[in-house]
RNA sequence: GCCUGCGUGGUGAAAUGGUAGACACGGCGGAUUCAAAAUCCGCUAACGCGAGUUGUGGCGGUUCGAGUCCGCCCGCAGGUACCA
């Protein structure tokens, strides 16, 4: 066994693994268990080497609690509904189902070939009927809940994409995916009412501390933007509801500044709002004004922030305290779709206000200070001050004046405290082929029906012609007629499909069932309960998540829950997210031509080089540099490791060691081999520092090769194949398998006697400076170090005065002088 | 603008407030070889022949002692953005 050949030993070991179902995890569930989760990849025809990172660093995690003993879960899946599916259809004329499949069929190789632990019995694809048959059942129950529902609205479109965009899928105002100008567009869809969740979703987040990076949690935070403040209405004066025909009186507000109040010098109307509609429809306004309201909405949402502009409407509201007039405009950067479109306008406190009272001449009336100081109209005064010209509430502190004027406005009936969400609710209506079907029925009598459970799954129709256009479901001869299932008269069946979002927001979940009822249940209470206990135990992904993925599956959780089928509220307990992979110091992509091909690495170097490179050159979390020339010594390593395995004998116990009689040499191999040992303890634990866990193996695999006692040797490689079996399964289970007949693969214990040192080598300072070291016996007394300490440093001393000595046990020791 | 992170050798990176640069890549030198590859050994923060001096983005502070803690500033990355 002297040569190593990465190529042979790992196929024989996939074969074995693949033939003694190694990785299925056990139906007792009295034992501890652990989750183990990778975010599944949508097969896309090749891994890349950031799947490779992902699924080696969760890889890790569920060889090492298989070695602790622990019953592990460790599945995977493809996301495999979505568009490029039909883009590759249009280009190639393939069918998305076969493009689909066949590529799923080539990365379960690839998978294999890198010798992650997978459950094969727990694969599935989201695109699988009876994936698809669960879920639509879960959205009749979402529907029937009012969790689900239909409105029409301003939807995200992309034009490239010919389909509808959730707010989250809109990037700086672009498509998420193909990078287009998204523009909106009036039309149905459907919604999960997420914003039912939105306290929820944000007060649990403080249940995710400590599992979770404190950047995803702030980032989810921000996305959800909870603001609290005041609601009122702004009432037209008569003049102006005349000139309105009398259809409104009036209209809401919402501010965060309620110290303000007394500020308000304008108010403005988004261009959207119905009563700028309605003053369009009914020509109230004249030819110019109508013109440049147009204007405003149909510029892009990035192009409206450039500048601001607005028009006068020759209206106006009566102030809610001081009754008097203020002026109605419509701006360019009142959002239709935040509070009620429409704000009241304090350009002396609000930067936006006071460009635009700036630009078109408007008062700028101070009402708050700063302390001690005087306000100044030339910019806005945003900060905490002091109120004046504010009535009854001068002289309190703005802070503290806003829970007061939302008090005053709540006695009066005249306005009430609210509370305001950036997060919207997800629309989830996608007009494309690849999909889920909505599983609803559109009845000329009955409205919206919903299909019979027992009719599910609604499948997609495979003999379809994609060009690109529209919805192939809508031009699909058949496939959409039907009978109305609660009527039986002639229906058409929704054509919409839905998010690929969707079926990401619980896959998690199905996991957990047994594969023998697949057919029977999407998984069930008892299993849940036991694998999803304290959720997910570690989660792993990239960031690109943060957002998008993490928030609809925590919401799915809560919903799941009020609907009885689990009892927790959380779906990660533990969540990882790994840096990306970068080439040249640029993110790896087929455009930059800067890809390293896994299967390229696994054909030259085998499958164990990548993964120890990959957890060997930086902390997961950090970004990745890839390095030909470190993944080449990543290569040398094992196969001296495996090499040098010539020292090791033959045994199924570890071997037992006199420690007091061995050499300097041999005592330094064993302290190495226990310091790798509880290092790696440390890093599963909560560190997740691999790199420092490899680099702990390679200082005992040096200090080994110092000495030649084949008892060393031997109750090292136990230890250290152990350890690195996560990390290069394939090696480590052929040495273990020659050598020890696998019996190292199991929990470790530590042996204190090896850190017993019988001198103690010490660093000398001088006033904080190294300077010398001294040798020490572990029992010597402060005052015996401090002597040695002077003696060996007299040399800095000579003429100075000690006035403190510090002695650190077992580090160093410290004289503070002067002169 | 705001919110997160992060700034350490030629490079990837180590370092519970306690001798900065472990481990590795690269480089240099040597052994082996007819030669090369592979392998093995040694050196490698900078400056200096050396004793030594200087060094963790910058400036301050706390401390016997700061890469690490605190304040301000600079730079980079990611997220987010007329959210009233």
């Amino acid at each position: 066994m002297l040569n190593y050949s990465s190529k042979e030993l790992e196929k024989q070991w996939q074969l074995y693994w693949a033939k003694n179902r190694s990785f299925e995890p056990s139906e007792d569930f009295t034992k501890p268990k652990k989750y183990i989760l990778s975010m599944f990849p949508f097969p896309s025809g090749r891994l890349h080497m950031g799947h490779v990172r992902n699924y080696t660093l969760s890889d890790a995690f569920a060889r090492y609690y298989r070695q602790q003993g622990f019953n592990v879960l460790h599945p995977i899946g493809f996301d495999s509904f979505g568009m490029p599916a039909e883009n590759a259809a249009i280009k190639n004329g393939s069918h998305p189902k076969k493009w689909t499949y066949d590529n799923i069929d080539y990365m379960k190789g690839e998978f294999k070939s890198l010798g992650f632990s997978f459950s094969k019995e727990r694969e599935l694809a989201t695109s699988d009927e009876l994936y698809t048959k669960f879920e639509q059942s879960f959205i009749i129950d979402m529907y029937e809940k009012g969790l689900l529902y239909r409105k029409k609205g301003f939807l995200n479109w992309c034009p490239s994409c010919h389909t509808v965009l959730a707010n989250e899928q809109v990037i700086d105002g672009s498509c998420w995916r193909c990078d287009s100008d998204v523009v909106k567009k009036d039309m149905n869809q459907y919604y999960f009412k997420i914003t039912e969740y939105g306290d929820e979703l944000l007060s649990d987040l403080s249940k995710l501390e400590g599992g979770w990076p404190k950047q995803v949690l702030t980032m989810q935070e921000n996305w959800i933007g909870k603001s609290n403040g005041l609601e009122f209405k702004l009432s037209f004066d008569e003049k102006s509801q005349e000139r309105l025909n009398n259809k409104f009186d009036g209209f809401s507000v919402f501010t965060t500044r309620p110290d303000t109040i007394y500020g308000v010098s304008y108010a403005a109307l988004a261009p959207e709002h119905e009563i700028v509609s309605y003053m369009i429809e009914n020509s109230l306004l004249d030819k110019e004004t109508i013109e440049k309201i147009k204007e405003m909405k149909n510029t892009s949402s990035i192009d409206r922030q450039k500048e601001k502009s607005g028009v006068a409407l020759n209206l106006h509201v009566l102030h809610p305290l001081t009754k008097k007039s203020v002026p109605i405009w419509v701006a360019n950067f009142v959002l239709m779709d935040y509070g009620s479109g429409a704000v009241m306008a304090v350009p002396a406190h609000d930067e936006r206000d006071f460009d635009f009272a700036k630009k078109y001449d408007l008062p700028i009336k101070g009402v708050i200070k700063p302390f001690g100081g005087e306000f100044s109209a030339d910019k806005p005064f945003t900060d905490v001050g002091e109120l004046f010209d504010s009535e009854m509430f001068n002289t309190l502190n703005s802070k503290e004046a806003q829970a007061k004027i939302i008090e005053h406005f709540e006695d009066k009936k005249i306005g009430k405290k609210t509370t305001n969400f950036k997060l919207k609710d997800w629309g989830v209506s996608r007009q494309r082929y690849w999909g889920a079907p909505i599983p609803f029925v559109h009845c000329h009598d009955c409205g919206i029906v919903m299909e019979k459970k027992e009719n599910l799954p609604i499948a997609l129709p495979e003999d379809i012609v994609i060009t690109g256009e529209g919805n192939p479901l809508d031009h699909h001869p058949t496939w959409k007629h039907c009978k109305c299932p609660k009527c039986g008269i002639d229906a058409v069946r929704e054509t919409d499909t839905m998010d690929t979002f969707v079926e990401s927001s619980w896959y998690f979940l199905r996991f957990c069932a047994s594969p023998k009822n697949w057919q029977i249940e999407a998984f069930s209470k008892e299993q849940i309960k036991y694998w999803m206990h304290q959720g997910v135990d570690h989660y792993i992904g990239g960031i690109e998540h943060a957002i998008l993925h993490l928030l609809y599956a925590r919401f799915f959780t809560k919903v799941f829950r009020d609907l009885g089928y689990l009892e927790f509220d959380e779906p990660f307990g533990r969540l990882l997210t790994q840096g990306m992979v970068l080439k040249d110091g640029a993110k790896m992509s087929k455009s930059k031509g800067n890809t390293v091909d896994p299967d390229a690495i696994i054909e030259k170097y085998g499958a164990d080089t990548a993964r120890l490179f990959i957890l060997f050159a930086a902390p997961p979390t950090q970004e990745l540099e890839w390095n030909d020339n470190a993944v080449d010594g990543a290569y040398k390593f094992i196969k001296r490791f495996f090499e040098r395995s010539v020292n090791v004998y033959k045994t199924d116990k570890i071997p037992t060691l006199e420690h007091s009689k061995l050499n300097k040499e041999e005592k330094f191999a064993r302290k190495k081999v226990y310091e790798a040992l509880v290092r790696a303890e440390d890093v599963y634990r909560e560190k997740y520092t691999f790199n420092t866990m490899i680099a702990g193996v390679m200082e005992a695999m040096n200090a080994l090769n110092l000495q030649s006692n084949s008892d060393v040797w031997s109750e090292g490689y136990w230890i250290l194949t152990s350890i690195m079996e996560p990390v290069i399964p394939h090696t480590c289970w052929e040495i273990s398998s020659q050598k020890f007949s696998f019996a190292n693969l199991a929990p470790q214990r530590v042996v204190d006697e090896v850190f017993v040192e019988n001198t103690l080598i010490l660093g000398v300072s001088i006033n904080g400076k190294a300077r010398t070291e001294i040798e020490v016996s572990p029992d010597a007394t402060n005052d015996v170090i401090i002597a040695m300490a002077k003696e060996s440093a007299s040399k800095w001393l000579e003429g100075k005065t000690i006035i403190k000595e510090i002695v650190v046990p077992k580090k160093l020791v410290n004289l503070v002088i002067k002169d």
